[in-house]
DNA sequence: CTGTTAGCGCATTCAC
DNA sequence: GTGAATGCGCTAACAG
């Protein structure tokens, strides 16, 4: 059962193959009364563009690629959203790869979209290494990196101000009366992770002279990670009020921590998030955490990205989206 | 700047372009060291093969479209990862769409994957009518659908077995020594939903002799959906000692309804939720909840989609996928 | 084992 | 306003 071309439309109508484009893509160049007809007889045969040959001869393929670590991730799964309703408004559609921080699963995804010609790429979080990424960015545009810097003249860059998120979350811990504050760090090797420490030790240090070191624990980036640094942080630091977490899940794990160690939340430790991941608003008590715009993200991404297709911008401005705090439940002033 | 071309190699290889396209696609039929002297080449050169053209010549695109209502619901985030990675394991590229069950929406995600000629589709949860999947089923394979019922000789099915999840919670609160148990029943239009009636009313007549009606209450499938609907419900029939859920949502709604009618969970009101979304694990109490293999029921789609790609399978075996629950804190043995 | 010819389905460029 | 010729980059089918 072969599809139905162009071409069986012209038979068809008794016009020229090209006639029948004209009148598919309303280039004007045509009369109304002849398009009207094509159009109607294209309807009746069930045709359906063929967007494979129109991409060949065009050279553009009207598709975009997509590369991040997990969709699975609330994170990443609201940063994909916002890039697809964007994408598609625009009548583009979206290739989505997930690599699960492979970095051989990553090269393979590109390599692949790369053949597949998509107009434009989206790498969230890559984990190439800078010279890696450098080849690529010199090789591939328009390119916009989502969570990851570089220092390339063409590649597009969207950025989360971890340090203002960390700040505004200290800043309010601070104004409630709360002074000794701990960090639940995340991996050490984790760039927002970096990033919060900095806000933290910003801000901390507008009132607190001295912040000692071992107010900061590590962890892994999950509930268990976040509950065992806690339960280390509490036993160190016993007079800690406030503890602020790497992420929600390690908030969680904080919490639970709390409760093993005999202590209330938000009474006896104040306990604050970073994402504001949909598990934030629903665990109990409501945890207060560093809102993330992940589908705002990922529309703005989409938007410069479709700018960069359009012109060939030389120095994309970069986009820094800006986290805000949620007050909820896990947080109050401290008793003493 | 232009892309490198199978000719390009050729002309520098000094042969012609259908050797190079054969030592690139590694048919065989070449001889060794050509095959690597033009491989070389094409190293040399950084060609990617233009995966547009190829498809265009051999008419299959290797690409397949999936549809869902949304990605950002975990529910649907698994089965697209199940998806995804037997899809790229057997080098094949995903179209992602989502429609937020709107119908033109998903309409137009449809016309437009045709239109990228793609080897296969799968529609997640569809809300098209009757006529309008039949029709598409008429004219579209191989099709797939997840969670949706169709009578047509050649179209895929994968379902979710929700009678017989609903079946062994009840079966679960029963052994335990429950006899008064309510069913929050979700969405009263719910294909689901009234899978999961029908197995909750199936394993309770097991015991009681006459299920009185108003142990059930429809509610949104949102968290405040349940909470409204499990308030109720309590003080319609205070003297029940569990609950099920239409989803895990309405069961952390249920959960919260239960401490605000005073009620401890789960010594005074078991609670058992559907679904098993990553918040069911982190919840306090923990949730007991159905859980239903979205990543396993993802892969599964996409091998009987690659079944159907290969042969022209005239009736392709229904895929049920069994739910199973998992006993997590939410739920104990009554009291009275 | 290798080359030649002929398309895949459409859009671009030029005629008319 | 419409048509004819040409090519996008690749592979299928054949020939040698």
């Amino acid at each position: 059962m072969r599809r139905v071309t162009i071409k069986d439309i012209a038979r068809e109508a008794g016009v020229s193959a090209q006639t029948v484009s004209r009148a598919i893509n309303d280039k004007g160049e045509i009369s109304p009364q002849t398009q009207e007809r094509i159009l109607l007889i294209a309807e009746r045969l069930g045709y359906r563009p063929n967007s494979v040959a129109r991409s060949l001869a065009t050279r553009r393929t009207q598709n975009i690629g997509l590369v991040v670590p997990d969709v699975a991730n609330p994170f990443f799964a609201g940063i994909a959203r916002g890039i697809e309703d964007a994408a598609h408004q625009s009548d583009h559609n979206v290739f989505l790869c997930n690599t699960d921080e492979n970095v051989d699963r990553e090269t393979k995804a590109i390599h692949s979209l790369e053949a597949q010609r998509v107009d434009g790429l989206i790498l969230c979080s890559s984990r190439l290494s800078d010279p890696q990424l450098q080849k690529l960015a010199n090789r591939y545009q328009p390119l916009v990196l989502v969570n990851r810097q570089i220092d390339h003249s063409q590649t597009g860059v969207v950025l989360v101000d971890d340090v203002r998120g960390a700040t505004e979350a200290i800043r309010y811990l601070l104004q409630l009366g709360h002074r000794r504050i701990g960090l639940l760090a995340g991996p050490p090797a984790s760039h927002s992770g970096k990033a919060r420490l900095q806000g933290y030790l910003g801000a901390m240090q507008t009132q607190v002279s001295k912040v000692p070191a071992h107010w900061q624990e590590p962890c892994a980036p999950q509930v268990e990670g976040g509950r065992a640094a806690a339960l280390e942080l509490l036993r160190r630091a016993p007079d800690l009020t406030a503890l602020l977490a790497y992420n929600d899940l390690v908030a969680v794990g904080a919490m639970r921590a709390c409760v093993e160690a005999g202590r209330r939340v938000p009474e006896d430790c104040a306990i604050v998030g970073c994402d504001d991941v949909p598990l934030a608003a629903l665990v109990s008590p409501a945890l207060t955490t560093v809102h993330i715009p992940t589908y705002n993200l990922g529309q703005r991404t989409m938007s410069l990205l479709f700018d960069m297709m359009g012109d060939d911008i030389d120095h994309p401005e970069p986009i820094i989206i800006s986290p805000h705090l949620v007050i909820r439940d896990s947080s109050g002033q401290p008793i003493a």
